[in-house]
DNA sequence: GGAATTTTGGTAACCGGTGTCAGTATTGCC
DNA sequence: GGCAATACTGACACCGGTTACCAAAATTCC
């Protein structure tokens, strides 16, 4: 071997065995236009054969930027933040790049700076903002201002597909409810997610629109609010289960709360599906972990963090990919007709 | 302020405005012994004043190692692998270190080369394994030759408190089949965890230490095999039911089987507890999502994952620490006495 | 009191890349 | 053929820390 020591290669092993300088190795790294096509592959073998890997803690210094995404997220759902996880490292493998992950407390008075710390100290590429911390416009201004790119993961189609990644959450309920309807059911329960979340919004709202369109109603005595929780949805179901016209069927806003919702009919001696049908929404794995499986709504989360990844390690590729993100449907044997 | 430029304030600010060299900041920062007291107070005052925080990039580049923990599993279980990531960044918070994660498929033929490639490029401080990834003993060589550090999380009480973290699987399931045979059960079930998995042995061997111990027997027709996922569980649990001489009782070597098994019995209209009793291990969200709420065995995953960071982050102060954690019993309504 | 020893601080080199800018081939054009 | 324009390439400083080495000062010892 051509190189003194046992380390590993460095640009310098590889500039002096091509024949070349540094600079121009670092020019084939970086896909430098101004290149000679003949020294590109001269350079290019001699990096083979070395097997030479630039080290990434001397281009963060020099570059002054990372090759790391981060993952920013405050988020009451395992499996939905680990499907997001999920995603996003699908989209890294095979790349440079690497995942940091940061959940933080959205209560918290220092999040702001806690998150600036965060991105600053580590040179971020890019990051990625999960729900419901990714519905603060406030964001925004500050990834602006320290430079580093974001996208930010929703559930309402809003128009800023550099930035945002979503799911049209609200279409999906409307025909969800719309599928109860069918079965049926008039009577149809909301439990709603959290105040201040854009996903709980869209989700009452298309809940309200289905109703609307259906002719039926829609007031308050039919909905309960939750917080995404288990516990939650288990006592908005017995809010809406012991009203003095108990709905016959109840539409919740995420699976969780509906598996709560379910656990409160099971209290009550009542029979699921067959005297309360039930509709979740995420298609976590707990939908088909409960008895009756539950039907519910999948949001394509992987596919949907596999773009925003993408969007930030390669902008100008994924420029055109689609930024919104459509769900299915998914009918399993907790509704049964009226 | 009285620094030129804008930018944020680096070792050199800090030297010229404390009237001392860069090296003897360095040494401030770095806490080296040989110093003089005064002009240590001098200097961490000018720090805090400026508000200065040394270059993560630069430091890693000159130290060959970054402030940087990585996190390897391949897990099937969402839950768990959520629980372990918070472990870990309760125990970094407050510090300067990051977590990087990096999911992996145990079965693939590049398997150790894709982490050896994860930790030389990253340059990680310390790496923290889990289950089942962490019983193959091949990877400590791996991390000793690369002068990484590193922690192996694991259900069985060995010998080798640096380098591990772990729970006494064995005993806790003893405890819960005994708790079985307390509440009159004499033909208790086990469904197993998958071949290779050093838990499923641990929590296997448990069981029939404990059915020994009562003078019942534990022979092949009350054993079935699943592969710690929902599916293989409901699979496990039919078989077992099926059985011309079925048991009353049965403890899955996760709470995910657990649910399956339910899933088993109500599909074959047994109701649970009254018909058959079901016990899990993990106590995850799901035992309290299922109806019946399931009766478990809690490991204090979180717990163990910050006791594993801290072995990573100051060896000598976490050297004391205990490294064998105990479960708890958590009886819930999946069982009833026969 | 002077030499030996221990602290402490400064200088320069280095970690392994990238940016600037000047210098050298090559090409185009008259 | 001469000159300018253009395409490549390389020397050198720099990113922001750490370490090696040395000199100066303070302390201890005989």
């Amino acid at each position: 071997m051509a190189r003194k020591g046992g380390g590993k290669p460095t640009i310098n092993d590889v500039a002096r065995i091509a024949g070349v300088s540094k600079k121009t190795v670092s020019r084939v790294i970086n896909r430098s236009e101004l290149l000679n096509e003949a020294t590109r592959e001269k350079v290019e073998a001699v990096i083979a054969e070395l097997g030479y890997v630039p080290n990434p803690q001397a281009r963060a210094l020099a570059l002054r930027h990372n090759f790391v995404l981060g993952l920013i997220y405050d988020n009451p759902n395992a499996q939905m933040v680990l499907n997001f996880q999920e995603g996003v490292l699908d989209a890294i493998r095979e790349t440079e790049f690497a995942l940091l992950i940061h959940p933080v407390d959205r209560h918290s008075p220092s999040l702001f700076a806690d998150i600036r710390r965060f991105i600053e100290r580590q040179r971020l590429y890019g990051v990625i903002i999960l729900p419901p911390l990714s519905e603060n416009d406030a964001f925004a201004a500050l990834f602006d201002e320290l430079g580093c790119s974001y996208v930010r993961m929703g559930s309402a189609a809003l128009d800023d597909p550099a930035h945002l990644v979503q799911s049209n959450d609200r279409q999906a309920v409307r025909e969800a409810v719309a599928y109860l309807v069918e079965q049926g059911h008039r009577q149809i329960g909301l439990v709603q997610g959290p105040e201040g979340f854009r996903s709980a919004a869209e989700r009452e709202q298309g809940w309200h629109e289905a109703m609307e369109a259906a002719g039926l109603p829609h007031g308050g005595d039919l909905m309960a609010r939750g917080n995404y929780t288990f516990e939650s949805g288990r006592e908005a179901g017995a809010a809406l289960i012991d009203a003095k016209s108990p709905p016959s069927a109840i539409f919740a806003s995420n699976d969780v709360m509906a598996a709560g919702v379910l656990h409160a009919a099971r209290e009550r001696g009542l029979d699921v599906p067959r005297d309360l049908s039930i509709i979740g929404f995420d298609d976590t794995a707990i939908a088909t972990a409960i008895w009756p499986p539950l039907t519910t709504v999948r949001w394509p989360i992987r596919a949907m963090a596999r773009s925003a990844a993408r969007k930030l390690i390669d902008p100008k590729a994924a420029g055109e990919e689609q930024s919104l993100f459509l769900t299915d449907f998914i009918a399993r044997a907790s509704v049964a007709p009226r």
